[in-house]
DNA sequence: AGTCAATATTGACAACTGTCGATCTCATCC
DNA sequence: GGATGAGATCGACAGTTGTCAATATTGACT
């Protein structure tokens, strides 16, 4: 259980897309991208994770802080954090020995007001 | 292609769980549901296929008008449909030979508003 | 009853996914 | 350099999922 460094830099963007799921049919494209970014988050293990990482202290964590409350093998919440990553939902950076990952907010909230059609 | 009957009642209200990804460390339990809902949102059919009932004239429409846009065949379109049913993200009504399907907009506001950490 | 049309269900199959043990990579410290 | 320890990758396996053809069900209309 490392002690976490201050964050030097602001939090990245992420590519939030906007098309309103509400305001037309969604293209054939349009479609497969959406429904990848929510195949990331449609799992209770990724879910969890996200949520322990936007509760955590500093608003990230390293994998060794992961697996113990996830309940799960290190070979697998690496590979959770992998498919978070590459749907952009969040980033990881290596200190050291440790890898420390946090959360896109804006990616979450990007793919919030797709979904909702009252507009947020 | 049938004409679209007016609406009878209001639309129903959904379940829309409410614990915000952000506040706390997500329960196994919690984590399970949610993700039950983000898996039914996390396909592209079924994505087209919301935002083709969001974007409808009525906002309903029948399986029939269905398959032909989605470009995929009736016992599909009608196992999606289930499966959004089932989460309760769109109600189905029938109306002598067809079923008509309808948006459930309270439930897409309520898993927009679980995730965004912005708080909405 | 009998026919027809829309929808639902079933069965089957290929593709994908979550999980873990084993192994590999890389940074740190002696 | 060698040892240690965190994390990533690989290979395998069970379970799930999207799809369709075939069939069953339901309602309407003679």
């Amino acid at each position: 259980m490392p002690k976490p460094l201050p964050l030097l830099e602001p939090l990245p963007t992420a590519a939030d897309c906007c098309v309103p799921l509400a305001a037309s049919p969604l293209s054939a494209t349009d479609a497969r991208e959406l429904a990848n970014r929510l195949k990331a988050l449609a799992d209770p293990a990724r879910l969890r994770l996200l949520s322990m990482l936007l509760a955590s202290e500093n608003h990230e964590m390293c994998t060794c802080d992961l697996t113990g409350p996830l309940g799960l093998s290190q070979p697998t919440v690496s590979h959770h954090v992998k498919v978070l990553a590459a749907a952009g939902l969040v980033v990881g950076e290596r200190r050291g020995t440790w890898t420390w990952y946090r959360v896109v907010p804006e990616a979450l909230t990007g793919v919030a007001r797709v979904l909702d059609p009252a507009g947020c």
